[in-house]
DNA sequence: CTGGATACGTA
DNA sequence: CGTACGTATCCAGT
């Protein structure tokens, strides 16, 4: 395979990851290699694509990036000039070490830095132990001091151009090239000088004179001694440089005994992280590169302990006497991993083991397994069953809750109860920003095991399963129970260290059985009104869309934004919107913006009034086809998707119904009360977030306008302005609102200025007027993203964290939209924290109060709920207490609240 | 058929 | 050059 590494022998591959980073920099054009984002990648990619070369062509068994630090190191305490006299390093290079870093962690290679040395310091210290283990040992660097390094086992891999071309200097090479062997290249250096380092050399001298003297005089120190005696100009110019010359061998003498924190056995190969690196590589645009790498890991080559992990065999249960038993003997928590034909639950698979120190020092082989014949069970054996599935004091561990409380509850009638962890949503709370919360990402992320099959085990929908099949759905469901304990006494960790286990327990677990509730119980359509309003809508589009023909004397597709354009800024020669990458934006904003300007031309009215209508259909359509056989609607809650700790509702959304305009807001006529109920009822929050903001920032005089039951927009207008609370006009009011909530999302003056269409100097003296009066909220917003950078992430009130590491980027644009992420996250995030408290609240206020009436949906700020006859007093005052009080802040928490048959009607 | 880009609804 | 989402459509790529 290579030339000079012995195929017996393990290989060590050393890096050092700023000199090649930087060398990949300048043998790439910065303006090839950029994300959409601006994020210069060239650097990343050029030193990716080279340490995937290496590894395909060394196949190094042991592998370490060196890198150095920022801070000054024992060359710099030596020598003022150290390094001095370096030009600046770019702009487009600084940022990209970073994400080497992250690209390196996520393909599991360890990054090596020791305080007060240079990466060569590292590289020499690890070459050197590398030799010591008779390891074959290759230093990739473009610095030349490491070729002292060269031996027998080290060999230095030193770029010639870019960094594909990376030659091997062995002994043979180096004395070739420099007329002495690797062990004297630091004399020789020390006599030439090294201009990168700013260690200037004997002028005069190059390497064959210096070769020369250091073989006459056997080593520098020879050299040294006998100054005196070397003639001519080179002997007169070293005899006035002998200071300088030792100093320069002082210096580039490589340190061989660093202490560091890992040692060799840290540093073997691994496979990367699938997962992180389709993420990272994503994100970073260089998507070419990843089936490069994973070429060189194939699948088998993964670390996958799937055959590690043993599935216990599956004990049938079906009596109630062997349930029982099984259950009673069996170490907590058990796994539940239910088998799924169509939408019902068949089987249950449990599973259990004991944690490690909790049952033999080799509890491999203690796994055991059950399986429950769903379709099989007699009375006693169906009662013992649902008796340990609702015992809370029963600990159990399933993957997605809520999915499996709705499939047991709604197909079966079986209640859960007792789930003590669920990895979907303890994953998500340690790390709200990732996208994908299977069982197999989770365990491939926290747990470094890769199983083949992500999906729940029983995904599978085939009706005449072969025997074969059944075995080997529920041989996975087996396996997929143990990565799920194990995944769960990983997580569960995590959080009680970090502090957020009552986060967990108190809050998302029991929120997901609400949640599924809500979900089987949807809310009830009004089918002929949702038929009317697309007819009516159907009616607009027309009468818009054949406005807008006639008025440019052609049919087009209205819906397609290219089409548009050549109408409106070729044909029609409008003036030009703002831009975007295919061309000139058509976006509401804008053409609103060219009516005024054209004075109201009319295709572009006739637009507007065809986006509206066609918005409006495209909703209603939706909702037809979300109707089920019961006649009404059931959204699906998504509770790990939104990185503030926010839900999500899909298929179909019912967070995003029209509410602005008059026409959008009959869409909410459709959704009605129920059979068997009396009317729906609507609770929100007002201003909530001004509410958190006020609380947080412990600004004393919005905290006493909210106690004070004050017209908030019109109290802060009045500071802000300076005149009366009743003096202050509906402009002034809307100017002071918008800016209230822009704050709250790190709103500049720029962006103020555009949505007021006022002046920027104008909205800048608004924001400094609002800051004067303000003072505690702008303090408050600085401190956040001040907090953030120091600690990571942000907190909101329930400790919810939200990592932000682009607040230390040096890319601009990223770094300032982790500012604004994270002047909002705790906001956003608390008030998501305390509607959800308030929907246990609320779910638990009607159960101990036997209430019939139930809640039907949330939309961020707002709760639905469908109310039984005679319930309606006692149901308001019982949504009112559990909303106000869902938090204890400096504020008090206003709730309106509005009851009618629909939820138009009962809008407030 | 998939995914990016665009547009737009909500809090 | 304002946060957080989900969905529909068009259109160019596979």
């Amino acid at each position: 395979m290579t030339e000079t590494t012995s195929p017996d022998k393990p290989t060590l591959l050393l890096i050092d990851g700023h000199s090649m980073a930087f060398r990949a920099f300048f043998a790439l054009p910065v303006e090839k290699f950029s994300t959409t984002t601006g994020q210069h990648t060239n650097a990343v990619y050029g030193f990716t694509s080279m340490l995937i070369n290496l590894l395909k062509q060394e196949r190094p068994t042991h592998i370490a990036v060196a890198f150095d630090l920022s801070t000054p190191t024992f060359r710099d305490a030596q020598y003022d000039a150290y390094k001095a006299g370096r030009s600046a390093t770019p702009n487009e290079f600084k940022g990209q070490i970073d994400l080497i870093g992250r690209v390196l962690t996520a393909m599991n290679i360890r990054t090596v830095t020791a305080e007060g040395f240079e990466a060569d310091d590292v590289i020499a210290t690890l070459a050197t132990q590398g030799e010591d283990a008779d390891f074959d040992v290759l230093v990739v660097t473009g610095d030349r001091d490491a070729f002292q390094l060269v031996d027998d086992a080290v060999t230095v891999l030193y770029p010639r151009k870019g960094v594909t071309d990376l030659p091997r200097m062995d002994a043979a090479a180096v004395e070739e090239k420099y007329f002495v062997p690797p062990n004297r290249y630091p004399d020789l250096a020390a006599l030439v000088g090294e201009t990168a380092d700013n260690l200037p050399g004997v002028p005069g001298v190059g390497p064959k004179t210096a070769a020369k003297w250091i073989t006459q005089y056997d080593g520098l120190e020879g050299v040294l001694a006998h100054a005196d005696e070397i003639k001519g100009k080179a002997g007169e110019a070293l005899r006035e440089r002998l200071d300088d010359v030792r100093r320069n061998r002082q210096l580039n003498r490589l340190i061989t005994d660093v202490e560091l924190p890992v040692g060799l056995d840290h540093l073997g190969m691994s496979a990367p992280d699938r997962e992180a690196i389709d993420e990272l590589f994503d994100a970073l645009e260089i998507r070419t590169l990843q089936p490069r790498l994973f070429e060189l890991f194939g699948e088998e080559q993964q670390p996958v302990v799937t055959e590690e992990i043993v599935p216990p065999e599956l004990a049938p249960l079906t009596a109630a006497a062997e349930l029982t038993a099984w259950l009673d003997a069996a170490p907590a928590p058990v796994a539940l991993v239910p088998l799924v034909d169509g939408a019902d639950a068949t089987t249950l698979v449990l599973v259990a083991e004991p944690a490690p120190g909790q049952g033999r020092e080799d509890a491999a082989g203690d796994a055991v397994g059950a399986r429950i014949d769903l379709t099989g069970l007699d009375a006693p054996a169906e009662t013992a069953l649902a008796g340990w599935l609702g015992d809370r004091a029963a600990p159990k561990v399933v993957h997605d809750l809520k999915t499996v409380y709705k499939l047991l509850r709604g197909g079966r009638g079986l209640v859960l109860d007792g789930v003590v962890d669920d990895p979907s949503l303890s994953g998500y709370l340690l790390q709200p920003d990732r996208r994908s919360y299977e069982l197999g990402d989770l365990a491939q992320h926290h747990l470094r095991i890769s199983i083949a099959a992500t999906e729940a085990a029983g995904a599978q929908t085939e009706l005449d399963l072969t025997g074969d099949e059944e075995q080997t759905r529920l041989a996975t469901a087996a396996r997929n129970g143990i990565v799920l304990l194990r995944l769960s006494r990983y997580l569960t960790a995590e959080l009680a260290d970090r502090g957020s286990a009552d986060l967990m327990t108190r809050l998302e677990l029991p929120l997901a059985k609400v949640l599924g509730d809500m979900e089987l119980a949807g809310i009830a359509a009004d089918a002929a009104h949702l038929s009317a309003l697309t007819d009516d809508f159907t009616t607009a589009i027309d009468a818009a869309q054949r406005e807008a023909f006639a008025v440019i004397g052609k049919e087009i597709n209205l819906g397609s934004p290219k089409q548009l354009q050549a109408v409106i800024f070729d044909d029609l020669g409008l003036p030009k919107t703002k831009k975007i990458k295919t061309g000139y934006t058509t976006d509401a904003d804008a053409i609103t913006d060219l009516i005024a300007r054209t004075d109201g031309h009319p295709f572009l009215v006739a637009l507007l009034a065809y986006r509206d209508a066609s918005k409006l259909r495209q909703t209603v359509e939706g909702l037809v086809k979300s109707v089920a056989d019961d006649g009404r609607i059931h959204t699906t809650y998504v509770q790990n998707i939104a990185a503030t700790g926010r839900l999500s509702s899909m298929n179909p959304n019912l967070q995003n119904i029209p509410i602005r305009t008059d026409e959008g807001r009959r869409i909410r006529e459709v959704f009605v009360v129920g059979g068997g109920y009396r009317t729906l009822l609507t609770a929100d929050y007002s201003q909530i977030e001004m509410r958190i903001m006020a609380h947080l920032s412990g600004d004393e005089a919005l905290i006493q306008a909210f106690r004070d039951g004050e017209d908030l927009h019109r109290f802060v207008g009045s500071h802000v302005f300076g005149v009366a609370p009743e003096d202050v006009t509906p402009a002034m009011r809307s100017k002071v609102k918008a800016m209230s909530y822009g704050l709250a999302y790190g709103l500049s003056s720029f962006g103020l200025s555009k949505q007021l269409a006022i002046g920027v100097d104008e909205a800048r003296s608004l924001m400094s007027d609002y800051f004067a009066r303000f003072g505690a909220v702008r303090d408050y917003l600085r401190g956040i993203v001040e907090t953030a950078r120091k600690d990571g992430y942000t907190s909101t009130i329930e400790g919810r964290r939200r990592y932000l590491p682009d607040l230390s980027s040096d890319n601009r644009q990223l770094r300032e939209m982790a500012e604004r992420a994270a002047l909002n996250a705790p906001i956003q995030g608390s008030a998501a924290d305390i509607i959800k408290k308030a929907m246990l609240g609320v779910d638990r206020g009607i159960a101990a109060a036997g209430l019939s009436s139930r809640m039907l949906l949330q939309v961020h700020d707002e709760l639905v709920l469908e109310v039984a006859d005679g319930e309606e007093e006692q149901l308001t005052a019982l949504v009112r207490e559990q909303m106000a009080g869902a938090a204890d802040l400096s504020v008090p928490l206003d709730v309106s609240v509005g009851l009618g048959r629909s939820w138009h009607d009962a809008a407030h």
